[in-house]
DNA sequence: AGCACGCCGACT
DNA sequence: GTCGGCGTGCTC
């Protein structure tokens, strides 16, 4: 009886790949764990394995697996359920699924290695480029297909490999690499035989001559008598002396070296115990109690500084001591020092972290601590992509800050939505799930008005600090009126110097970062615009150049239009750089800082804007929506919003719902110690009802006014909806393909398709894009009409024509 | 998705 | 004449 393997492949293809095993690999494997295995001509894959069975398959003979990887599965069943219900919902592939679920470390792929053949000689026959790459390979015994492109400086390099290989020059291997390298720490003991007392003196004799040993032999007895195991470097820096001393008494026999695999992220600091929940904290903690006895999800709707998180770590703490693991998902920005220093006090080494910023190999060893249930992974807390974690007998999911739209990947596929796949998981694992949220979704407070989900409030302030006074600045009179200077109105600058009168900090916000988003000429009204997407530039002073924000194009800003060769050149609108330099001018003997995604970049950026603003070392920190999320600064006073406008026009059906939300949140950053805060929003039209609503912190009105708006217009949540996005570097034929696509959808569906319409950025990367939404009815089945999207996409792609558009389909799009 | 194979233009 | 462009098809 022959055996065989289904595999799922890191690659969007809808298919699973049949490999032959051997019986005694049949009785070793199971369902998933990783196997090498070759994949085409050339290329070698990780691969899961998926169903182990004996059927042949018909019309090909399945190839041998190239090695096993895992000697248990890494996979648990409860994620592969989970993965198969996120592949069928959001209409990819297991493979995509599994890509974006293993830390990159666990997806070992193929390089190929190019060797010199040793009895080669007749290097007369070489071209010039293959004569480069055999001397080459005479300094180096194996280079990669990069070095041969970096080399030979072309990126085609694969004929002339072929040719060599033709000519019995080189050879060529596949070699895959383990990525995940233990963090191991050196440690230095005695060698077995000086093991007693008795040896002593003859050791230290042995010594006697040598001073910087002896003394490292005397201090190492010193550290020894603390019993614990002594490191190598900690011994170096006690007796004051180098690795080549201590390498010479190895070397003597008198020391040897061992070493310990470590956690490269390791707690060291002191736990306290939980604080005691005010009144409203304890009341609105027994009813999220009650709720979970008879629903899934609660959502908990507390406003900012209400001490949700309070209430998450009573929740937190039975869960763990009920002996469940606990995951926290939190949107990336909100995921800062403060909050898990905070969490730490509480739960010190049962927390373990897991984020984009991590390492390969730090996100390796979080997922084996999961795998395997250790102490230190009992509380995970993280962005997103932690829902991919092995747990294995999951109790409670938080999902705070439920309505951030970054818990929703937009690409690459999977296209998830964390909290709801956060839900699903919680079912399978027969767990609860917690949303938090100051300003819900509105999705997700219709699930709660509709009994889906448990409700509970928390409307008090903790410590029963007053909600900040909003004013509302009219910059239209303003600028009627000659009042602004810049882009502050008198109130704001007013205000500005109160608070700082007062010595308290201001954090402005601006939701747009560079410094002008557009440079427009004076004479002919041009602007220079991407010559690879259908923007304008960005104009960033820092660096006096012009930027690109979709793909990362940069020019020097020029002296002249392009157009009309005039030099007058003007910028329009702003940007937090614009700010920061107008402000420095208005405060010069203030310190202003800058927090945005030009500001933040590599690990430690936001920690370090952050702790400087902190220590009040910056007296105003300008910045976008990242500002908006999981910061408490005691001192802050006032916080100003510089334009409403731009996000409340915002093309797109939730623009209001967001706007409401980042400018409550926005506004909970001031003054949460005992003085009430101030918030001054400027705008030029002050009627606006989100606006009013923000002013008045009226939640219910907005949601209220956002659901007619939604019903008439069909939009969720009384709609689902399915966007089709096509790109193709040819205009023509998107055209052609979208119109072809939107007309079969229409035949079905009638009404509820829109478009294809062209996007307000129409083309990006030299790339043209069109979207069609299907809108599908609550009546209308989800699975039907997904069946029916993917038979006309098949169609769609058995069109020669249309093959290589680009397509991708993104359900709950928002 | 990669990557090989195969057919047409612009260069030594 | 060849080098190299990308359209087409396949991967167990």
């Amino acid at each position: 009886m022959s055996h065989f393997i289904n595999v799922i492949l890191p690659i969007p293809l809808q298919k699973e790949f049949t490999y032959k095993i051997t019986a005694a690999e049949a009785d070793y494997l199971q369902r998933g764990m990783r196997v090498a295995v070759e994949f085409g001509k050339s290329k070698v894959y990780t691969a899961l394995v998926y169903k182990i069975h004996e059927n042949a398959p018909e019309g090909y003979e399945a190839k041998d697996i190239h090695q096993i990887l895992d000697e248990k599965p890494i996979v648990t069943e409860t994620q592969l359920k989970h993965w198969e219900w996120i592949a069928s919902y959001y209409m990819c592939s297991l493979g995509d699924v599994f890509r974006a679920a293993l830390p990159s470390a666990f997806l070992l792929e193929s390089e190929t290695e190019i060797l010199l053949v040793p009895e080669f000689l007749e290097e007369d026959s070489l071209s010039d480029d293959e004569f480069l790459i055999v001397e080459a390979l005479q300094h180096q015994a194996r280079l990669s297909i990069h070095q041969i492109m970096a080399i030979l400086g072309k990126k085609n390099v694969f004929p002339t490999i072929k040719k060599m290989l033709g000519k019995k020059a080189i050879s060529i291997k596949e070699q895959i690499y383990e990525q995940y390298k233990p963090k191991l720490i050196k440690y230095i003991q005695l060698a077995e035989v000086w093991n007693s007392d008795e040896k002593l003196t003859e050791l230290l004799t042995l010594v006697n001559r040598a001073k910087k040993q002896r003394e490292a032999v005397l201090t190492f007895f010193q550290l020894k008598s603390t019993k614990k195991p002594i490191k190598v470097s900690d011994l170096q820096e006690a007796a004051n002396t180098s690795a080549s001393v201590l390498k010479s008494l190895v070397d003597k026999g008198i020391f040897e070296y061992y070493f310990i695999q470590k956690d490269r992220v390791e707690f060291a600091g002191e736990t306290s115990e939980m604080k005691e929940l005010s009144e409203h904290q304890q009341v609105a903690y027994k009813s999220i109690k009650e709720s979970f006895e008879t629903k899934q999800t609660v959502l908990l709707k507390g406003i900012t500084s209400s001490g949700k998180t309070e209430i998450y770590v009573k929740f937190i703490n039975e869960v763990l001591e009920s002996g469940k693991q606990v995951l926290y998902l939190l949107p990336e920005i909100a995921l800062t020092t403060q909050l898990i220093e905070r969490l730490q006090y509480y739960f010190g080494a049962n927390l373990s972290v897991f984020h984009s910023k991590y390492s390969m190999n730090e996100r390796v060893e979080v997922w084996n601590n999961v795998l395997n249930n250790k102490g230190k992974a009992q509380l995970i807390i993280g962005a997103r992509s932690s829902l991919f974690l092995p747990f294995s007998n999951l109790g409670l999911i938080i999902v705070d800050e439920e309505h951030e739209t970054s818990f929703k990947q937009f690409d690459p596929a999977p296209r998830y939505h964390a909290r709801d796949a956060a839900i699903v998981l919680s079912n399978i694992h027969k767990a609860k799930t917690l949303l938090g949220s100051a300003t819900p979704s509105i999705e997700s407070f219709t699930n709660a008005q509709q009994g889906k989900y448990g409700y509970v409030e928390l409307n008090r302030r903790f410590g029963n600090v007053l909600l900040p006074e909003i004013e509302l600045v009219d910059i239209k009179e303003k600028y009627r009126k000659k009042r602004m200077n810049g882009h502050f109105s008198d109130r704001l600058l007013e205000m500005i110097q109160d608070a700082l009168n007062e010595k308290e900090q201001v954090i402005l916000f601006q939701n747009r970062r560079g410094f002008a988003p557009v440079v427009e000429c004076q004479t002919c009204g041009v602007s220079p615009q991407c010559p690879q997407c259908d923007v304008s530039l960005t104009f960033h002073s820092y660096k006096k150049e012009l930027r690109c924000h979709y793909c990362g194009y940069r020019q020097a800003m020029p002296h002249n239009c392009g157009a009309c060769g005039s030099n007058e050149l003007n910028t329009k609108g702003f940007g937090t750089e614009q700010i920061e330099l107008e402000l420095q001018e208005l405060f010069p003997n203030y310190k202003i800082g800058r927090m945005d995604l030009d500001t933040t970049r590599g690990k430690y950026g936001y920690q370090k804007i952050i702790g400087q603003f902190q220590a009040q070392e910056i007296d105003i920190l300008v910045g976008t929506q990242m500002l908006s999320k999981g910061l408490d600064f005691a001192n802050v006073s006032l916080v100003g919003i510089l334009n409403a406008d731009n996000m409340l026009n915002f093309p797109d059906f939730r623009a209001h719902e967001r706007s409401y939300q980042l400018m409550v949140q926005v506004s909970g950053r001031a003054g949460r110690a005992q003085k009430r805060g101030k918030v001054a929003i400027q705008t030029f039209n002050p009627y606006h009802q989100i606006l009013q609503q923000v002013s008045t912190s009226n939640y219910n009105e907005m949601y209220k006014e956002q659901m007619e708006e939604r019903w008439q217009y069909h939009y969720p949540p009384y709609y689902r909806l399915i966007k089709i996005t096509l790109r193709h570097k040819d205009f023509n034929r998107v055209e052609e393909g979208a119109n072809w696509f939107g007309k079969s959808l229409t035949n079905i569906f009638k009404d509820n398709v829109l478009g294809p319409t062209t996007p307000a950025i129409s083309k990006i990367r030299n790339y043209y894009i069109r979207h069609i939404i299907v809108k599908i009815p609550q009546k209308q089945s989800l699975v039907h009409t997904k069946s029916n999207i993917i038979r006309i996409k098949n169609a769609f792609q058995s069109v020669n024509q249309f093959r290589s558009i680009r397509l991708n389909i993104d359900v709950d799009n928002y």
